[in-house]
DNA sequence: GTCTATAGGGCGATAGAC
DNA sequence: GTCTATCGCCCTATAGAC
């Protein structure tokens, strides 16, 4: 029950900080060994050490206590499609896609187990989808900002989001050994290039 | 309160016919009118003329109430693409689509209602996007039984599924006179190709 | 049809950090 | 003093169980 404390030493903590993160490590942990609906919120914030009022404080809802990282990689996105050289607009979404995602590189059996989690349950596919759209906006409105016209903008993006689903379960699904999830993604890309030539 | 009643001139109808349709569009109109969060189930029942625990038999849930028609959707496509003649996955996939699609043509100002009442609630959105996915699910399969291999398989149905999208978007907001929902896919299509060209 | 558990929102009180 | 994170107890509506 007792956790690394960061403060200085003269003083007590009155709260066990980064409630968030060990809410969301929680509610993975229980979501992957009784199911999504067998958990209730009260047994997330009880293996966390809060109370139910402060999930909520922390996430919107039960389903995105497992989305924590979504923002960070659509930030990604986005910077690395506003500093891309010039190419066509496939290309800088999808590499942009391809380079962000290297952050879960190192995270692939966390990923592994948040995708199995997500398998499991259409509610929290629902979720995954939406943030997938989001992310697909997101990259619409950043090549805009670069000048790309509609619909060529909504179209780029949202294929580089297909290309990143598709290469995104090739990685999940290979073996340790495997490449990064970069190389998966942009062999998507090139798949689908020689299917629409 | 009463509505049209197709049924035997001998016979008194026990409860009005077709709850189901009665529910769907009393859904619909609710959630135009006083938005979907602000109306309850409750509601949706009275005006239906049936009781809370009917519509919980009608439908899984709230939402769902508003994809009735998905269905018939999902099912053209399939059916098209079994009876599609040689062609690229692609093409295959996405002609599929806009050719079932014309079913919507004639219920324009519902689809735009609909549109915009999805539009203006999350959980609505995450709906409509489970069942885009669906969908596409359903459209890779189809398109592998026609001996089409993964990763293509996937990728040309999700892309079609792109380009549904992006042309439904188009067919939405154009004006009366616009040209029906097929074209505007297909317009779609040609842009992506000349994108990935 | 009735009953009930749970999601999730509102609000005020508390107590730390700054 | 302000700001912010927590708690606790109120409530309603969803959705599943019986």
């Amino acid at each position: 029950m007792s956790a690394t404390v960061i403060s200085r030493l003269d003083s007590v903590a009155r709260w066990e900080p980064d409630a968030r993160g060990r809410l969301a490590v929680a509610a993975l942990e229980l979501y992957a060994e009784r199911g999504y609906d067998r958990t209730t919120v009260a047994d997330i914030a009880e293996r966390a050490g809060v109370t139910e009022r402060t999930f909520f404080r922390q996430f919107a809802d039960k389903r995105e206590a497992l989305f924590d990282g979504s923002n960070a990689l659509q930030n990604a996105v986005v910077q690395n499609i506003a500093d891309a050289s010039d190419g066509s607009p496939v290309d800088i979404a999808a590499e942009a896609i391809a380079r962000a995602a290297t952050m879960l590189d190192e995270r692939r059996p966390y990923a592994q187990l948040r995708a199995q989690v997500i398998a499991a349950n259409a509610s929290l596919q629902e979720r995954e989808l939406l943030k997938m759209a989001t992310l697909g906006t997101a990259a619409a409105d950043a090549l805009r900002a670069r000048g790309v016209a509609d619909p060529a903008a909504t179209l780029a993006a949202e294929t580089a989001v297909t290309v990143f689903k598709v290469g995104f379960e090739h990685w999940i699904a290979a073996d340790l050994a495997a490449p990064g999830i970069a190389d998966s993604v942009r062999a998507a890309l090139a798949s689908l290039k020689s299917l629409t030539a």
